[in-house]
DNA sequence: TGTACATCAGTGAACGCGCGTTCACTGATGTAC
DNA sequence: TGTACATCAGTGAACGCGCGTTCACTGATGTAC
């Protein structure tokens, strides 16, 4: 199965063997995950289908809790690639595009992997305390999300000055709390992003897309959506339309 | 604890000692729940807790996933209740206000009752199907929902006649898959509810607002956002505006 | 190139725990006459 | 009103299962000289 007869890596034989088992480790967990659920995922079932007596996992990973970490951290980096990959390939001008491809992507994925899903965006695992490490890559789909939104904002802000499109901008603006002001700046600080307002409306529809997505995958389309994809698709398309984005750019 | 002195009920005294041990049960149960989320509750701790014996519980619940079925119904007629109430104290033209109430009594009660909440909105119990007695349960907050499109979209239609903000509205609208339409008409038939595009939009703000309340229960809020309560106002303030509701109605 | 020692992967048994569910049982409470 | 029987709540032991984690151990693989 692991081959160590091939050219030696920088970090020698066993190292190498290592890291593959680490790997092989994770990968059937993913596995097991995708049957039963986070709570139910145990390491003596995972090292009985690696044909290792349970306690040798402890060579890899120093609790349970620690393999789910991993599986988290590597969740949301297999997301965050497969969202940006789709968001990738659409060109640069065309915003309501990238949205369009970025929902999509991390949809995709959603189905393709529902209990990973529920992983990092279901209820929380009782007990789990997520660490740090996992911050950077969660934000990796809302950075994306926030490019698109310069991208739009600035085109927005240009065409705004000679047009009567910003009235219609500022009607649908709600008013603002102080405190929502100071978390937002703070945010921007941190990430970049439009103002205050269009930021709100981005948070606002990073939040939506992972309900929608959460909704159907929990169960909750059943029996009155058929068409899951279609709906969704439709849902992103108002979305976009409600975050103003055009197909073709300022 | 039982007082099985008073007055004997319609039904005899063993009958309703059974129904107020029943109803324990589920409060102890839904105590449980709060500290530790669905998977790990145990008939085992609930009869501990009751200072019974295990075997005792199965006298009122013929499982554990039928305690669990209880709960959810009990779960949804709860936060139904409380979304119905705040609905109910605004005065019926003023559509935001009713959307407002609605969506914040619902984040209230999801606030107190967090687990309960990740019960019925949140990732699946493995191995667990839910029975269809709770279909019409989890339909209330919706439906109430569906009331205020209805009263909003009357007001709508008439204005519409000789105002230019049916335009606004027609530019709006993105189009719609047929399989989508399907799926609309046959929710229309069965809950009743406003044209298409309109009932497509409503659909989605339900998902949004349970999405909103996951995303911040499920911790995905934290170290972004401070003022957990003012964030969520001005997303629900923001989404009444892109569903058209006014303050005073037409 | 060869030997001696240190490192590390994997073993197997054990600890101590919890769980859902079944079953034959004891008493107490209700019901019919 | 009083007795005889049926109903039902709750008991306690048991079945069979799974779990995370620790620990002393055996061998194999790598490293330093």
């Amino acid at each position: 199965m692991r081959d160590r007869a091939s050219t030696s890596g920088p970090t020698g034989a066993r190292a190498r063997v290592r890291a593959e088992l680490t790997a092989e480790i994770k990968a059937v967990a993913r596995r097991q995950l995708a049957e039963t659920g986070p709570d139910s995922l145990s390491l003596r079932a995972v090292s009985r289908e690696l044909g290792m007596v349970s306690s040798a996992l402890y060579r890899y990973f120093p609790s349970r809790d620690e393999l789910l970490t991993a599986l988290i951290i590597d969740a949301y980096r297999s997301l965050g690639e497969a969202a940006e990959e789709a968001e990738s390939a659409v060109r640069r001008p065309d915003h309501a595009g990238r949205f369009l491809a970025t929902t999509g992507a991390a949809r995709s994925w959603a189905v393709l992997h529902r209990h990973e899903w529920a992983l990092i965006f279901g209820s929380p695992v009782p007990g789990y305390v997520a660490p740090t490490d996992t911050v950077d890559p969660a934000a990796r789909v809302p950075l994306l999300l926030l490019t698109i939104a310069a991208d739009a904002s600035e085109g927005a802000d240009a065409s705004a000055r000679h047009t009567k499109g910003a009235d219609a901008d500022v009607a649908r603006k709600s008013p603002m709390p102080r405190s929502v002001h100071a978390d937002l700046r703070a945010l921007r600080q941190q990430l970049g992003g439009p103002d205050d307002h269009r930021l709100a409306r981005w948070v606002g529809a990073w939040i939506t897309i992972v309900g929608t997505i959460s909704f159907e995958l929990f169960g909750h389309l059943d029996n009155v959506i058929t068409d899951h994809d279609a709906f969704f698709t439709h849902q992103m398309r108002t979305l976009a339309i409600d975050l103003g984005l055009t197909t073709t750019g300022s």
